[in-house]
RNA sequence: CGGGGCGUGGCGCAGUCCGGCUAGCGCGCAUGCUUUGGGAGCAUGAAGUCGGAGGUUCAAAUCCUCUCGCCCCGACCA
């Protein structure tokens, strides 16, 4: 049946949304003007923090739900733990306050009473956490403790982006502990795993799973690890981290348990954390000068039926139009715009500033002929399908337009990655259209602070596959250690 | 936090240099009629005190001081 399906050229006039600077123009106000126009968010009146509108928030409950699942099914609970962390509590580990303090917001009063002590907003929750975990580990048969939470954090940023950087931003940490490095150290990578699942398979963004370097890990971490995302302006963005946090706070936060040997033993721990950030992500990697184009699998619709109205064939049309929407409801997510005060024409802009999928009109002509146009976001693809044929063709291409994504993005991100030998070559590229470039370095640190200083690319990380060195460190050239992915990041 | 730019109905702007009557324009919004297969047309209407505070002046969106916020570029971060 779905030969019936026919093809028809769209055509490609340019500009049909004019109040969205194009990506070419500037990019960071394409992305602010597609935020706005499809209604993710908006500035609120405090600072460096956005409201997050209704769709937006479906889109993010949308991961955040795929992603719960995939928590759960890993074998973790979610809790909840308090927005407050007692000053004494969050300095114990000495290196965890070092890398947060320039970011932490301060509660110094309640009512009018100078506190006794103050109180951090949490940035993350290591510390309560760690507090919390001592208290309920005893034994070798309490390991591991398998915890998440989804919350609110705080990080008093002084430069702000929508969904890229506020100064409060939802995520979800997980929080667990082990009885030995190996097992902590599996926790860890497996998390990162599902990290990469979610980036690859659900929001249809490629990621480079990696170690960060000495310079680049969590405060007060073993071992950091990373996806890495490339946008479509060739910048770097890092999705998601899972860190093995070794046993640095176990032993400031006396979280012991008494092993089967009768021995009190430090247990092993990990955090991980993904946060609205990754709503970011989508937008700048799949997003177009039309405005947002939204992978099936997290988009608040798939689908939007937009009547072509004229005074006789109103009532069949959308007679049909409620047809339509009682055999695909429940199927699919699905709406139907029957607004009386737009013109089909300003529908389509709208919704495809809004990056639904799919878009099914619906017209006179179509009613007679017991079919629908079927279009896609993506590619603007027109196809003709008959009504009986409709969610069947409709799953097809919601299959095709996710799957599509990622490839496009994978191929972008191809054609954006350079194998560089000479740091020339590396200063042309980080000067001019970016992206990725992996190249071998020595391993220290000063070296990567310099290329840094002289490039603004960091090393978002060093890959899990493919670290071996090929040669010389691209800067300093020492004796390469490993081979890795530089990136102006965000 | 340093450098630069900008704050005028919901949004985008003009007016500011060179103070002067009721602060304009486009979009949007409301109502009505005509429309509707890629952001329709006409008519009528509502809405701003010029980011905020202080000052100079007969008179301030406009000049001065302070302050708050946003954007861009640098130093730091999910």
């Amino acid at each position: 049946m779905a030969t019936e399906a026919l093809l028809i050229m769209t055509k490609q006039d340019d500009g049909f949304v004019k109040e969205i600077t194009s990506k070419e123009e500037d990019f960071s106000r394409w992305y602010v003007d597609v935020i706005r126009k499809a209604e993710l968010a908006d500035y609120s009146s405090i600072k460096g923090c956005m409201v997050i509108k209704p769709y937006g928030y479906e889109l993010w409950e949308n991961i955040k739900n795929d992603l719960d699942n995939k928590i759960k099914d890993t074998g973790h609970k979610n809790a909840y733990f308090p927005l407050f962390v007692p000053e004494s509590l969050l300095k114990k580990e000495a290196e965890h306050v070092e890398g947060f303090a320039p970011e932490v917001a301060w509660i110094t009063h309640g009512g009018d009473d100078e506190l006794e002590e103050r109180i951090a907003i949490r940035p993350t929750s290591e510390a309560i956490i760690g507090d919390t975990f001592s208290q309920w580990i005893e034994s070798w048969r309490d390991l591991p403790l398998l915890i998440n939470q989804w919350a609110n954090v705080v990080r008093w940023e002084k430069v702000t982006r929508l969904f890229l950087r506020t100064r409060e931003f939802l995520w979800q940490e997980g929080h667990t502990a082990h009885a030995t490095q190996q097992e902590a150290e599996e926790e860890t990578m497996k998390m990162l795993g599902v990290y990469q699942e979610l980036c690859e398979k659900v929001l249809a963004m490629p990621v480079i799973p990696g170690r960060k370097t000495e310079n680049q890990k969590f405060p007060g971490a073993l071992h950091t690890y990373t996806v890495e995302a490339l946008m479509s302006n060739g910048w770097a963005l890092q999705a998601g981290t899972s860190h093995n946090l070794g046993q640095h706070f176990a032993r400031v936060f006396d979280i012991q348990y008494l092993d089967q040997n009768q021995e009190q033993q430090y247990v092993w721990q990990t955090s991980w954390g993904v946060s609205t950030r990754l709503v970011g992500g989508v937008i700048m990697t799949h997003g177009d000068d039309s405005g947002l184009i939204l992978p099936p699998a997290i988009a608040p619709l798939h689908a939007v039926i937009v009547p072509i109205l004229f005074d006789k064939t109103r009532d069949i049309v959308l007679e049909k139009v409620d047809q339509l929407l009682n055999t695909l409801s429940g199927k699919i997510r699905v709406e139907a715009d029957t607004r009386d005060e737009y013109t089909p024409g300003w529908k389509f802009n709208e919704w495809e500033m809004k990056g639904v999928p799919v878009r099914i009109e619906v017209g006179p002509r179509d009613v007679k002929n017991q079919q629908v146009v079927l279009v896609r976001r993506d590619n603007r693809e027109k196809i003709i399908v008959k009504e009986n044929n409709l969610l069947d063709e409709i799953q097809k291409n919601l299959e095709d337009i996710q799957s599509g994504l990622f490839q496009k993005a994978l191929d972008f991100r191809t054609e954006n990655t350079y194998e560089v030998d000479n740091f020339k070559d590396f200063e042309d590229i980080m000067a001019g259209g970016r992206g990725f470039i992996y190249a071998n370095w020595c391993g220290s640190s000063e070296c990567e602070d310099e290329v840094q200083n002289l490039t603004k690319a960091t090393i978002r990380c060093i890959p899990l596959e493919g670290y071996k060195p090929t040669g010389e460190c691209v800067h300093c050239s020492k004796e390469g250690k490993y081979k890795v992915y530089f990136a102006k990041a965000y």
